[in-house]
DNA sequence: GCAAGGTGTCATGAG
DNA sequence: ATCTCATGACACCTT
């Protein structure tokens, strides 16, 4: 408080001018050169300053600094995104490419017999990418999602529709017989081709239902071999040759309905995570628009989740906000260009930012805009805001007239605002003041070059002072800068919350499709099935007698007709297909 | 006393 | 060459 005294006195005369030297002379404003070499030097005097000065100086107005601290509010605190579900989503990843396949195939095999039956499925590419984008995801799921698929209990619907395929000796060999036999296996010796190849053991990563590929699927129709199709391997060639009468059912063990929908459905819970409550609720609202959503399937977290949603809104604020600020940003330049000292402009400026919370601009407003106290409690909210930055101010620059001693604390609340308003002051404006620069801070900063320039020439201005002038122009824009540098962060992070949540809806919206098209695949096939099996029940030799389904088999030809060979020629022309596709590929 | 978040400042590179 | 802006890094402060 030594230099207090001093300051107290200055006036305008060369003695202050001396003292403030002595004071700032370490903060870059050295007398003979103000350069950027003393900069550095400035730092550390200001530390030494400031470290000092917190010894020697009790500041005032610690109840001012408490009111702000409790009507400062952060508006913006951090959106925390809702990352529950996607894992449990993409415990299907596995499970799905399995199924997805099978598309191909009933494309093919459906042609000739379903005319007019579209199946969606040039959906496996869609859907390997789709399978890409949760693979990451799907890892940590993986390992249950097989174990639920495969190790089911024998009675299990899955079991015995899917799991079975793989342990059995598949062939395309397959009687009609047989297939009737096969009951709900039928279904899956559909995909039996790739199937076959498969060891015991890769059954645990490959769901039979689906061939890896899609080529496999067309080989499996390549071969047009209907039987083979529909009907489980095991039975093959030993298969009883009573069958004939036997043709059971066609859709006795088939897929039925309900046994479709909870396969979708098991799909979807293990995909998604859902729980049967919700996957059937799902199912409900197909068409609904609502989203299932994954949003949903976080639902117990349904607070992060509308922590979610209200980022979305807040990010679409935010996206208004970032409008807002880069029309902040903009009208920042056009400040600089109008001077950027208007109060009004500055504090619709902060309106216009309190979208996103992010109120830098407030201190600024404090400490840069009201060089004059008796301006700032024109607007005594204003105090409640901004960072309380005194170490930023060097104690030299502490004006000692404006900052009486701790002794003198007991004053008037004018007193006592004018110190606290003093200590809004920045570093630089203490020292713009005690270097009586004949300008405000606020253009000091914001004027245009020519202007300032302009301003600069106005005035009979020492190397000190222009140097000082001019650190405090590049501060002050640095200043702006890193505050718009920071708004711009967290809106780019803020977008991508929002892009994620997109994302994540893109997501839930494609799962919910795959459910639907297996489903309308599951009919499909069962439509085809029991149409083989009536056409191949109904076909008499010349005898009059029923073709035995393990000697003959219904082929598709190419022209849309149906030809009934002999089971081994079928096979030939089955195994045939399927080394094509494999040799296109190599 | 520590951690997290906010802010100002500096250094640096790009336009 | 100079100015301005953007941004990472750092120090310091507040909560």
């Amino acid at each position: 408080m030594g230099w207090e005294s001093h300051l107290t006195a200055a006036s305008a005369d060369i003695d202050l001018i001396d003292i403030l030297w002595r004071q700032d002379i370490d903060l870059g404003a050295g007398r003979e050169i103000f350069d950027y070499s003393h900069r550095q030097k400035e730092q550390d005097v200001d530390k030494e300053l400031r470290d000092g000065a917190e010894q020697e100086d009790t500041w005032p107005g610690e109840g001012a600094e408490a009111l702000a601290r409790n009507l400062l509010v952060d508006g913006e605190t951090g959106e925390s995104f809702p990352a529950q579900f996607p894992a449990d989503i993409s415990s299907i990843t596995e499970a799905v490419p399995s199924e997805s396949e099978p598309p191909g195939l009933q494309n093919n095999l459906l042609s000739p017999l379903l005319t007019g039956t579209e199946s969606p499925f040039d959906l496996e590419q869609q859907w390997q990418d789709l399978m890409s984008i949760m693979e990451m995801q799907a890892m940590e799921v993986n390992t249950s999602t097989s174990e639920v698929l495969y190790n089911a209990p024998p009675g299990d619907p899955l079991s015995t529709n899917y799991s079975l395929a793989p342990n059995t000796p598949i062939n395309q060999n397959v009687s009609l017989h047989q297939a009737s036999l096969g009951g709900c296996s039928q279904d899956f010796s559909l995909f039996s081709p790739e199937v076959e190849s498969l060891p015991v053991a890769s059954s645990s990563t490959l769901l039979p239902l689906v061939p890896s590929n899609s080529t496999s699927l067309n080989s499996t129709f390549g071969s047009t071999n209907l039987a083979g199709l529909f009907f489980p391997p095991q039975l093959n060639g030993t298969a009883n040759d009573t069958a004939g009468p036997e043709l059971p059912d066609p859709l006795g063990g088939l897929l039925d309905e309900a046994m479709l929908d909870e396969i979708s459905l098991m799909d979807l819970a293990i995909e998604e995570g859902f729980n049967p409550v919700q996957a059937s609720q799902l199912e409900e609202e197909f068409d609904s628009d609502s989203g299932l959503s994954l949003d949903s399937s976080h639902s117990p977290s349904s607070l992060s989740s509308s922590e979610g949603s209200s980022s979305s809104s807040s990010s679409s604020s935010s996206s208004s906000s970032s409008s807002a600020s880069s029309s902040a940003s903009s009208s920042f330049s056009e400040e600089g260009a109008v001077g950027y000292s208007s109060d009004s402009e500055t504090l619709d400026l902060e309106e216009a930012e309190g979208a996103v919370g992010y109120q830098p601009e407030y201190s600024k407003f404090c400490r840069m805009s009201y060089q004059d106290p008796s301006q700032l409690s024109c607007l005594p909210y204003l105090e409640h805001v901004g960072h309380n930055h005194t170490y930023n101010m060097a104690p030299s620059a502490l004006d000692s007239a404006d900052l009486p001693p701790p002794s003198t604390l007991k004053k008037g609340s004018k007193e006592k605002q004018a110190d606290f308003l003093d200590k809004q002051m920045s570093r630089d404006e203490h020292r713009a003041r005690a270097m009586k620069i004949p300008f405000t801070n606020d253009k000091i900063i914001n004027l245009p070059v020519e202007e300032f320039n302009e301003l600069l020439s106005k005035y009979q201005l020492s190397e000190a002072q222009l140097s000082l002038i001019r650190d405090i122009r590049r501060r002050g824009k640095n200043k702006m800068a890193a505050q718009n540098c920071r708004k711009r962060k967290l809106d780019t992070i803020l977008n991508l919350e929002r892009d994620v949540e997109d994302l994540q809806r893109d997501k839930a919206r494609l799962l919910r499709e795959k459910v639907e098209f297996l489903r309308s695949l599951r009919q499909m096939k069962q439509k085809v099935q029991s149409l083989y099996q009536e056409v191949f029940g109904r076909l008499r030799d010349e005898n009059g007698r029923p073709y035995s389904p393990s000697q003959y088999a219904l082929q598709y030809a190419g022209d849309g007709s149906v030809l009934l060979i002999p089971r081994t020629l079928a096979d030939q022309q089955a195994r045939r297909q399927e080394r094509k596709p494999k040799d296109r590929r190599k």
